[in-house]
DNA sequence: GTGGTCTAGACCACA
DNA sequence: GTGGTCTAGACCACA
């Protein structure tokens, strides 16, 4: 896991952004521990209160979840994981279309242009 | 020419995305001239101050420029107005297509989306 | 005589600038007259008014000087026109000397641009 | 670091440019923090609004950059502030040049007024 | 009328 | 503590 934060928005939104991203796409699995808040904030350079909020937002999106004493763990819940993925997606799809669609660019233009991204690469 | 303002990013860059668009998207033509601050100000009830600072901003970009005591352009390159197109759809679809990837989406998935949603509309 | 003007600077002081460097360099000659202030209005495109600020500055500069109902006439003294070239002269000089110690430039390399730039073209 | 202002111009612009001259100088060292906006704004009697305008000019200029929350740093890119000098210098090189001819100087006579400053000094 | 500058001062998020 | 945003309002030069 690599973590790749800038100064566009606040840090603490990042982390959830990227922990979200990890953890909905299954490269912390299901059912996981989490490494302790300290140890985050040593390895990510990280102000421990920062860690905090982000991970209470994953807590409020019930993506983790504590046990008192023992530390966090991802959900094992594949239906919040999933449905946060699908979320996510949507989202991203939505706001995609509309920002084209604002920019004048039509659907069809959209796809010849993801066909030829996937050439290119 | 209408405006939306959330409470989810400052007013002013708000301002300059959404005039951004009505340039790109010729919705406003170029060499056009904008509305006063003063105006602009009235019909938006935002400060002066802060429509300076978002008309600014498209000063630096090119898109607009100031004639002295006269009032602001949109400018009549149609070079600059294409480069701002091109850049705001690029920098969209690129971090389209990596959020998608991060959710572990694949490009034909994207395309079968797209292609879904066009029917339902 | 061509003028050009920019949105940088006011444009009375861009005009008495060159209307100045015309003077001073003889490309308009001692005791010539001036066309009419209605004349460069319609020539530069310029509000008279404008027109009028500028020429009130060369007057104060003692480089014009105004015939009653006949029009406004280039001095004809050598020594005044000697005098602002001589404080224009040293005007830039200085100002240029400092900018480039503020740089960090000192005058041997200024002179070794110099005449660089003298060779190039 | 010392600053002066006048009242020849804003003096947000005039704060740039003296930083600007301070950073390409080398007299603030690349990397450095800059005092906090309060700070600057207390030592220099600057509203804060107009000290943020000015460094808001150098961070576009990549002179500087802001870490959130923890304040402004001079850049440590010997690429942008080598940029940056060049620029600044050949401008004024060029605008000396290009006003001299105006003025009908001639080079040979721009080197012999220089070295006579020089022994003056 | 136009844009530009500046101040005073409040308020906010973030770390 | 840090920077960022925003408003209210004054004042200015210019055309």
């Amino acid at each position: 896991m690599n973590f790749y934060f800038d100064n566009d928005s606040p840090i603490y939104i990042q982390l959830v952004e990227q922990l979200k991203l990890y953890i909905v796409s299954g490269k912390i699995e299901p059912g996981g521990k989490l490494p302790s808040i300290r140890e985050l904030s040593l390895q990510l350079q990280i102000n421990p209160n920062t860690i905090q909020k982000a991970l209470q937002e994953l807590e409020n999106l019930e993506l983790i979840y504590t046990e008192r004493t023992n530390g966090k763990y991802v959900t094992s819940s594949k239906k919040n994981i999933g449905k946060t993925k699908k979320e996510m997606t949507n989202e991203k799809i939505i706001e995609f279309i509309t920002d084209m669609a604002n920019l004048g660019i039509s659907k069809e233009e959209i796809i010849k242009n993801l066909l030829e991204l996937g050439e290119k690469e």
